[in-house]
DNA sequence: TCATAAATGAACATATTGTTCGGTTTTGTA
DNA sequence: TACAAAACCGAACAATATGTTCATTTATGA
């Protein structure tokens, strides 16, 4: 990619995400992301479509690098492992979320949280596919699978807000309440 | 109140969920609630201030209708039926939400649904407050209600897209899946 | 070097918001 | 029923924000 293009991408998201440290998504105008970023305003529109577009972008570019190494590894076969081999992704994950701390606790604690939250989800499905098609139960598949989506997105979500875990800890707390693991 | 207000109140509030069933909250304007509802533009203002204050009324609205009886009954303190109680009562609200279903099956479904989210978390709170007192454990109890009233809300909102389920199963669902009830 | 891609910034049309205010209609009540 | 108060009306207004256009300048990489 032109390295223009990528200063530029760069330089927006990294005013987008100041910004959302000081105020929440939908009062951020597009103007104040372009002055902040000191950019063209027509610029911009070159890169991003609307401010929603951006967001879509930047959680796009985060959840990469978060579920990066784990969409792509080796699944096991063996029943007695494979507990422990989901916490230790789960962890993984969570190791990768906090690097990201000052990022997404501000995206989550605002407005934009919701957008966040449904792209996070989806890419938290493939997780925990394949997980659940061991459990017998009569409880429908597509309840459990946002069941498990939703618990463990809500967890991070609960540890944004309330830093003071390790990714062991919040490891453990999801595990513990969670009667598939 | 006034037979004014109160019949100006209601055309906004059907004009509103009617707007919320054929687009988005955020494209939804004043403009066409105020058409919609056939009142003037000086007169929405007078009732309310913004568009999301208009949003926090309407959910204000349906919670106090369905969290009305159940907020102020007496609680068992006999152990052996505290399970038995808060189960009758996740169903009782089951029944009331699903007479809305039109309202906040919509709602759910749009970006409102956040917001509609925030505050049914805030009465489900009150729902799982004094079950949580009596279970022992090393999970902080912050964390432990997080994850019920989250864990219901977002069983709320499955069953809103996935209407095909009696508030006794659904209510099946959620106590089959959480380890404290 | 040079064609191409990117950035610039000013100007523009359009849309939405929330307020104001003089005038009209409806209510509740004395 | 009469009347003051309350609610409504609607047009006009200022203030913002949005997204587009385009002629011009600048940087890139092959």
């Amino acid at each position: 990619m032109d390295r223009r293009k990528k200063k530029t991408r760069q330089a927006v998201y990294d005013a987008f995400t100041h910004l959302l440290e000081t105020k929440a998504y939908s009062a951020i105008t597009v103007q104040e992301i372009i002055d902040e970023a000191d950019i063209g305003r027509s610029t911009f529109y070159s890169h991003f479509e609307t401010k929603d577009d951006l967001l879509r972008a930047l959680c796009t570019e985060i959840f990469e690098h978060v579920f990066s190494e784990n969409l792509t590894r080796e699944k096991t076969h063996d029943f007695s492992t494979i507990e422990r081999e989901l916490q230790g992704e789960i962890t993984h994950i969570l190791y990768h979320l906090k690097d990201n701390y000052r990022y997404i606790g501000r995206i989550l604690s605002s407005e934009s949280g919701e957008m966040f939250m449904r792209y996070f989800k989806e890419y938290l499905e493939k997780v925990f596919e394949g997980e659940l098609e061991k459990i017998k139960t009569d409880i429908p598949k597509d309840y459990l699978m946002n069941h498990m989506v939703c618990d463990f997105a809500e967890t991070v979500r609960w540890w944004m807000k309330n830093d003071a875990y390790s990714p062991e800890e919040i490891s453990g707390f999801f595990f513990a309440t969670t009667p598939f693991a």
